[in-house]
DNA sequence: ACAAAATGTAATATATAGTTGACATAATGT
DNA sequence: ACATTATGTCAACTATATATTACATTTTGT
């Protein structure tokens, strides 16, 4: 799996921390920070959590060509 | 958690039993099922095979407004 | 009505998503 | 240089996604 950059770029367009995005999406710092380094299948109901908060659809943050 | 009926839809436009949709994308049969009738929480990575498979984006398929 | 295929569903097992707590390093401000 | 905050990472634990096997019910075709 790839970094999400998507994901780290759409957290800072909102000035947000690890731990802020977290604690908005009611999951852990170390969860977000996996899912942004690329080492996570994380759970739909999470992305779109994720996505809700950073006002960014699962197509912008989710989606990837190749896996 | 709300049954997934554009699934249900979208895998009868390409007229795929729940089986054959399981195969394609290397799940099982019950695991579809459970995600049609609502009542999972699927890995995005298994949402994207889903969506890829299906000719569909992760909004269209498995986008909700409230959780 | 009958047979076959598709779907629903339950029990048990396994893999892994996500938590908790802790510490190390990198970045930022003063 | 120092203190503070943010990020990276690890180990151990808990919750749950997914598999496997099996059977019941519904749907579809003839």
């Amino acid at each position: 799996m790839a970094k999400n950059l998507k994901l780290k770029a759409a957290r800072a367009e909102k000035d947000m921390t690890q731990a802020q995005l977290a604690q908005a999406v009611g999951a852990t710092r170390q969860t977000i920070n996996a899912i942004e380094k690329g080492e996570y299948n994380p759970t739909i109901r999470l992305c779109r959590a994720i996505c809700r908060v950073l006002g960014k659809t699962l197509d912008e943050l989710f989606w990837e060509e190749e896996e």
